[in-house]
DNA sequence: CGTTTTTCTTAACCCACATCAAGTTTTGTA
DNA sequence: TACAAAACTTGATGTGGGTTAAGAAAAACG
């Protein structure tokens, strides 16, 4: 059950058998079947929860359209930082794309364990550091990639969001619709 | 000299006169004159700088092309967090679109403070926890805000960049050419 | 303070993505 | 396995931003 957490802790930073117990003691398990929610825009995000298994994403809605933000598959952590960090009602939607196994930990104990083990701070820093990081990937590849520039990347520097999400999410996802999506691929197959 | 950084550390947490004085022992004043760069690309990044006066931007070179990553007024922390955190060569370039005066601290200071005084790793947290929280609305609005909506949200929520800074700079940030911009500007102006 | 350089605007034309609509393929499930 | 729903593709047409070019306005600076 914990063997990935652990693995993917580990690599942020090392801890104490009696450590990892005391963080993984605040975690609950949870089942989400796919299209099931998370969390929904206007909540407060009270839990973060690590993908243990499947794949959810988060999402805006605007005029009736969804806009993917991001993809998290097995090891990440989702929720929505901007309202889970500032208690502020959640402007975005996760969801799962697939049944999915989480690990759930509420806001408060995370910032209690912050107060009182002061190592895990470090955890916090860390785990934000590399969410700076994706985001702005994320927003310079928006800025001055064309769509099928940022299609190609995905392919490489993604393989599993093309292989494991469909199209559309993906069109979403990339800033396009899928009629675009569609056309950039059949412009890709017809060679070049 | 360090009014406005103790005004600002104490937004992101309150610190012990002592404290504090360790701290900004670690700094060093820099001064940059407009247009001088503080990073190229292919460099790393071996110190952030706090914005004690002025403006500095960090941008991306695409064949040939600058595109605007984000601006920096009096009381952020500007550098290149990629290639800060990971120790990897950036990929982008800071420099100062003013006269600007900055308190600079080296990687390896910061590092060392994170890990002797345990107290600071919350500040390494909160402030990625808010560069999360500022990259991720860019991102949103470059996913589904078009051009003018970027342009009027950055007039009501970040009046002092249309303010202090030229509006080629103000194109380039949201994605667009100068020509385009102006089309905007002159679209809005024509009434509605 | 006048000259040079940079910035900003305007115009004409082009093109990639959006939109609307229809049809095909795939998936889900009773 | 058959049917309905969802996902994907294709086509016709529209549009906002890109490109190129030129000129006007503002800023930098000797």
């Amino acid at each position: 059950m914990f063997d990935r957490l652990q693995t993917s802790l580990a690599q942020l930073l090392p801890l104490s058998r009696e450590e990892f117990i005391s963080f993984a003691a605040l975690l609950t398990p949870r089942r989400l079947a796919k299209h099931e929610t998370f969390l929904r825009a206007g909540e407060i995000c009270t839990h973060i929860a690590f993908v243990n298994k499947g794949c959810l994403r988060y999402y805006y809605l605007k005029e009736g359209n969804e806009y993917n933000g991001q993809f998290f598959f097995e090891g990440a952590w989702v929720g929505d930082y901007q309202s889970f960090l500032s208690g502020q009602p959640s402007v975005q939607y996760v969801d799962a794309l697939e049944d999915s196994e989480l690990l759930v930990i509420p806001r408060t104990d995370l910032q209690r364990l912050y107060t009182e083990q002061p190592r895990f701070e470090r955890f916090g820093r860390l785990l934000a550091e590399n969410i700076v990081i994706g985001s702005q990937r994320r927003t310079a590849s928006l800025l001055f990639d064309s769509p099928e520039e940022r299609y190609l990347k995905l392919i490489t520097e993604r393989p599993k969001v093309v292989e494991r999400i469909a199209l559309h999410h993906i069109a979403s996802y990339l800033g396009i619709k899928p009629e675009s999506l569609s056309r950039i691929r059949k412009r890709l197959a017809d060679n070049r």
